[in-house]
DNA sequence: TCACAATATACCGCTTGCGGAATATGCCGG
DNA sequence: CCGGCATATTCCGCAAGCGGTATATTGTGA
């Protein structure tokens, strides 16, 4: 039963458009901040009540900090994941979230953050 | 992005067992209050809850009120409750409420309890 | 070694949720 | 109209979550 921790994750806003924004394969704080327009402490937070509970893996690289869902989801968390992509791609606030993550990996291409690149 | 609201309702164990039971039908309270082995005051706040954001319906039947998952529910709250129903199906914790389901509804089906009897 | 950039943590005040005890409401039978 | 049953609501103390400010950590490049 500890789909209760997982809805926990998924009761907060800013965390279910993280959650959503990562399904789109990994970024790093800068990107999600970039997306998200929230202060980043507001993101950290989110990011780090995510990971205590098993929802995003987290992988330093350099200066950054690449997020990503997990590798080997629980069933249940699999579950779950794939019911919110399924509810992000109707809802406005996640489809503007995801029109403005493709402006910011244009922009932030040419600098010297790691997503665009190594997100492997 | 009700959807929050939706996922509040669905980090607490007693509503998560409520909601799996529910999904098999409607019930009145007497009889989730059996199977869950909770205390009145808990399952009647629960209900409450679910209830004042939409999660389920309660209708008047006499002295018991019975509730059910409502009749027409939104695309994403039909999505999440299939999934809970999902998960349930292979959580030991809802296969025993399952399992007591059972044992109550043959137990009240012969006292005055509506449940059994106008479901509809 | 030092300054700086990216990110994380500690602390604070506020709100919300939870469980339980007590009490209230609504309905029925007599 | 009254007592009793089923259920709901109020009140309380407590714990957890959230957002913000300030500060700490970790890595990089000079």
């Amino acid at each position: 039963m500890d789909l209760i921790r997982i809805y926990e994750c998924l009761c907060d806003r800013t965390r279910l458009r993280l959650l959503a924004l990562l399904g789109g394969g990994p970024l790093c704080v800068c990107h999600l901040q970039a997306v998200l327009g929230e202060p980043q402490v507001k993101v950290s937070k989110h990011l780090a009540y995510l990971r205590a509970r098993g929802l995003v893996e987290a992988k330093r690289a350099g200066n950054w900090m690449v997020y990503r869902l997990p590798d080997q989801p629980s069933r249940e968390l699999a579950v779950n994941l794939a019911c919110l992509q399924d509810c992000a791609a109707e809802d406005p606030i996640f489809r503007r979230d995801a029109e403005r993550l493709r402006k910011v990996r244009a922009r932030l291409a040419k600098e010297d953050c790691p997503c665009a690149v190594r997100t492997a």
